[in-house]
RNA sequence: GGAUCGGUAGUUCAGUUGGUUAGAAUGCCGCCCUGUCACGGCGGAGGUCGCGGGUUCGAGUCCCGUCCGGUCCGCCA
C-alpha cells in the first residue's frame, strides 16, 4: 500500500479522484483556509498561507511556543514566537481549539522524518480561536488512552483520531472501487424500499408501526432480495446497490444490527458467470486499494469438502492443517487430485477403522466421531503446553472433554497421552494414517459428531493462529459451493432453506423436489429423506476464513417456487399471502437470473486487518444494540404511542 | 435465552490472607524553560472503589442480587 507521505493533496493517493476535471471543482472563495494541514512541502518555504484546524497540542517553551495543527489531511507544525507566546498566555490554547493562523511556511531547523509536512513549519504572525474546546475525555492520538464504551459515546471525537480515519478512508475506497467496477460492467444502482413488508423467515424482522394504518407494521429489509428478483421481472439485467440491511438478532463482533451490503443481481447467467463476475470484483477492490495484484486462480470447493476437509463451511485455506476423519462412519466423499498430498487421500482413510476402534478405548470406541489435525513442528509441547490446549479445548465455548495427543518425536519414537491403549506401532500407523511426519504433534478429538467437528475446526484456527498462519496481509480466496438447499429444522419439525427460499436446486435436482413430497414421518431419519440431497445453486465467497458474500441463481418459475414454499411447510393461502407479489411477477416473463450479496462492513474491516466491524462504521452500536452516543434505542412520548394505537406494558 | 471476563482518580490500570491515610501512569491546573515534536523540570488538585443488600470488630477485597460493558454459545433464511 501506498504510503500517506509525499502525496500532493496530503491524503492517500487512492482517495485523489485523479479522473475528476479542474472544472468540476469547486473553487473555496471565502479564505478561511489557503491549505490543508497536510499539504506544505519544502516547495511551499517562504509562502504566505492561512490555516484552520485543531490543536493537537501545544508544547511551550518559555517565550516561543510549538503547536501541532491537525486536520482531515495531516499535521503542520506552528511556530509562535515571543509577542504571540504571550498572547496566549492571555487567551490559553487548550487541546482540541479551533485554531485559524496567518503567517509564513518556513523551513524548520530541527525536521520531523515522521509526519509529511516534517520539513516545514508555520511562523504565525496572527491567530483566531475560531472556537474553543473542553478537554476531551480521552486523548486523541493513535494510541488513545479512551476505553472502547467511552469513545463510542463521544464517536465524534473518536473519529478525529488518525486510527479511525484510516479505516474509512479504505471503507470510502472499497465503496468507490465495487461502483467503479459495476459500473464498467453495465450495472446500475438501483434504489429499493427500507419500508416494506414482514415476512418471518429468517432472521427476525426490525418492525415500524404504520399511524396511517393502525395495528399495522413494515419491516426493514434484511435484504432487498425479492426487489432486487423483481427489478430482474422488469428487466434492468444488471443491478447493484450498496445498500443497509436490518437484522434483529444478537450481535457479535463482526455483526451489527443495521449493515452495508454490496447486493448485486444479474438476468440471464449461469453461476459460473456470477462466480467470474464477481471474483473479477474482489479482485479489482485488492488491486485498487491495496495494491494487491491477485492473479491466482480462486480456489472452488464444494460444501462437502470444506465439511469434511476443514470442518467448517468457510475455511481459512491459508494454511493447510486438514482434519482428518479416524472413524470410518462419517466419510463422505473426497476428492483426489489437486492438493492431495501425504497429509491427506483416501488410503489413510481406508485403513484407520482398526487403528483406533477395539483398543478398549471407550472415548474412542464409544464416540460418534473421531477428528485430528497434524500441527507441524509441534512435538516438542510440554506437558505444560498440552495441558494447556486440553483447557483450551475444554472451555465452554468449545465445550469438549478432553485432548488425546500423539507427539510424533523428530527421533521417530512416538509419544502419547493414550499409551496405555495404543502400543508404540499401533501410534505408528496413526500416525501415518493422520499423514504425520517427525517433529509433528497429532492432536485429536472426539465426541458428537458437530460438536466435535466444530471444535476440531476452532482447534484448527486456533494453531493456524499460534503458528502464525494466518497472516493479515495475506489474501485467500476460496468459493464454497454446492450447498445443501435445506435443513431441517428439529425444533419446528420441518425443512427450512439453507440460504434462502428464493435460491434454485441444481438442474438435476429438480425433479427430485418436484416428486417428493417433503412431509417427513420420522424426524430422526430426515438424513434419509430425498430432500436432504438435494443441492442448491448457491455459493459463498470466502476470504481468510470469513464469509464476505454469498448468493444463489434464483428460482424464476412459479410452480418451482410454490414448491418450495410448500417444501418450507407454507400452505398455498400463506405462500399467496407472503409472496403473492413473486409469484404473480413470475407468470409475466421473469428471466432467468442470480445474484450475490457481499458484506461490506466486513470486506472492509478484513482489508484493514481488523476482526471487528466497529471500526470500520462510522456511527456503530454496541454488543446490545444500543448506540451510545444517542442513547438510542429510547422511550417514545405517550403521545407518539396514541397516534400508533399502541399500548405498552404487556410482559 | 445461556456462559465467561471486567467495572477503583477525567482516562487506562495496579491494589497482597479481609486490617492504618486506596496507589501508578497519563490527562488537568500552576510555576520554570528559545528548537520541541511521547519535550523536559518542580509543585498541586483530583476517589460515593458501578448500584443495593449481607457476612464480619473491620469489606475495594468474601457472599447474594442487580445494572453497565467486552468476548463467545444459541440465534444470524
Amino acid at each position: 500500500m501506498l504510503s500517506p507521505h509525499n502525496q500532493s493533496c496530503g491524503v492517500l493517493n487512492y482517495l485523489c479522484p485523479s479522473s475528476s476535471k479542474e472544472e468540476n471543482k469547486y473553487k473555496i472563495k471565502r479564505m478561511y483556509r489557503t491549505h490543508t494541514c497536510g499539504e506544505l512541502r519544502k516547495e511551499h518555504i517562504g509562502a504566505a498561507v492561512t490555516l484552520a484546524g485543531w490543536v493537537q497540542t501545544v508544547r511551550k517553551f518559555g517565550s516561543i511556543t510549538f503547536i501541532d495543527l491537525r486536520d482531515r489531511y495531516g499535521i503542520t507544525q506552528l511556530l509562535f514566537g515571543e509577542e504571540l507566546t504571550k498572547e496566549l498566555t492571555e487567551n490559553p490554547l487548550g487541546r482540541e481549539f479551533v485554531l485559524q493562523v496567518k503567517g509564513m511556511a518556513a523551513e524548520r531547523t530541527n525536521k520531523n522524518a515522521n509526519i509529511a509536512t516534517g520539513d516545514i513549519e508555520i511562523k504565525v504572525e496572527s491567530f483566531s480561536i475560531l472556537n474553543k474546546s473542553a478537554t476531551p475525555p480521552f486523548t486523541i492520538q493513535d494510541d488513545t488512552d479512551g476505553g472502547d464504551d467511552l469513545r463510542m459515546k463521544y464517536r465524534y471525537l473518536d473519529l478525529r483520531r488518525n486510527a479511525i480515519k484510516k479505516n474509512l478512508e479504505l471503507r470510502y475506497a472499497v465503496n468507490r472501487a465495487a461502483r467503479n467496477y459495476l459500473h464498467e460492467n453495465n450495472f446500475m444502482d438501483l434504489e429499493t424500499p427500507f419500508l416494506i413488508k414482514s415476512t418471518p423467515e429468517g432472521a427476525r424482522d426490525f418492525v415500524v408501526p404504520s399511524r396511517m394504518n393502525p395495528g399495522q407494521f413494515y419491516a426493514l429489509p434484511q435484504s432487498p432480495q425479492t426487489f432486487k428478483q423483481l427489478l430482474m421481472v422488469s428487466g434492468y439485467d444488471r443491478y447493484y446497490q450498496v445498500v443497509k440491511c436490518f437484522r434483529d438478532e444478537d450481535l457479535r463482533a463482526d455483526r451489527q444490527p443495521e449493515f452495508t451490503q454490496i447486493d448485486c443481481e444479474m438476468s440471464f447467467v449461469e453461476q459460473e458467470d456470477i462466480l467470474q463476475m464477481f471474483e473479477g470484483m474482489i479482485k479489482y477492490i485488492f488491486q485498487t486499494v491495496k495494491g494487491i495484484h491477485y492473479t491466482e486462480k480462486v480456489e472452488r470447493m464444494s460444501w462437502e469438502e470444506a465439511m469434511w476437509q476443514y470442518g467448517n463451511d468457510k475455511p481459512d485455506i491459508r494454511f493447510g492443517l486438514k482434519i482428518l476423519n479416524l472413524k470410518s462412519a462419517f466419510i463422505l466423499s473426497v476428492t483426489d487430485g489437486g492438493s492431495g498430498g501425504p497429509r491427506e487421500g483416501k488410503t489413510a482413510q481406508e485403513t484407520r477403522e482398526d487403528l483406533i476402534n477395539g483398543a478398549g478405548f471407550g472415548v474412542f470406541d464409544n464416540a460418534e466421531t473421531v477428528l485430528a489435525i497434524a500441527v507441524p513442528g509441534c512435538s516438542e509441547y510440554t506437558r505444560k503446553q498440552t495441558d494447556e490446549l486440553t483447557e483450551w479445548v475444554k472451555r465452554p465455548q468449545i465445550g469438549m472433554q478432553g485432548l488425546v495427543y500423539i507427539k510424533y518425536n523428530a527421533d521417530g519414537s512416538l509419544k502419547s497421552s493414550v499409551d496405555k491403549f495404543y502400543p508404540e506401532d499401533k501410534l505408528k500407523a496413526i500416525a501415518a494414517a493422520a499423514g504425520a511426519v517427525p517433529g509433528d504433534l497429532i492432536l485429536i478429538l472426539a465426541g458428537r459428531e458437530e460438536r466435535t467437528r466444530k471444535a476440531v475446526s476452532e482447534l484448527r484456527l486456533e494453531m493456524g493462529r499460534r503458528l502464525g498462519l494466518r497472516r493479515d496481509n495475506e489474501f485467500k480466496l476460496l468459493w464454497v459451493m454446492d450447498f445443501p438447499l435445506f435443513e431441517y429444522a428439529e425444533e419446528e419439525n420441518r425443512w427450512v432453506a439453507r440460504h434462502h427460499p428464493f435460491t434454485s436446486p441444481k438442474p438435476s435436482d429438480i425433479s427430485v423436489m418436484i416428486d417428493n413430497n417433503p412431509v417427513i414421518d420420522n424426524a430422526d431419519k430426515y438424513l434419509e429423506h430425498p430432500y436432504s440431497g438435494i443441492k442448491a445453486n448457491a455459493y459463498d465467497m470466502v476470504l481468510n476464513g470469513n464469509e464476505i458474500g454469498g448468493g444463489s441463481i434464483r428460482i424464476y418459475q412459479r410452480e418451482l417456487q410454490e414448491k418450495m414454499f410448500a417444501a418450507l411447510g407454507m400452505s398455498p393461502e400463506e405462500a399467496q399471502h407472503k409472496f403473492g407479489f413473486l409469484l404473480g411477477a413470475f407468470e409475466y416473463g421473469a428471466p432467468p437470473h442470480g445474484g450475490i450479496a457481499f458484506g461490506f462492513d466486513r470486506l472492509c474491516a478484513i482489508l484493514g486487518g481488523s476482526e471487528s466491524i466497529r471500526d470500520f462504521i462510522a456511527f456503530p452500536k454496541n454488543n446490545s444494540g444500543r448506540d451510545v452516543m444517542l442513547d438510542a434505542p429510547s422511550t417514545i412520548d405517550e403521545k407518539q404511542l396514541q397516534e400508533l394505537e399502541l399500548r405498552l406494558g404487556l410482559k
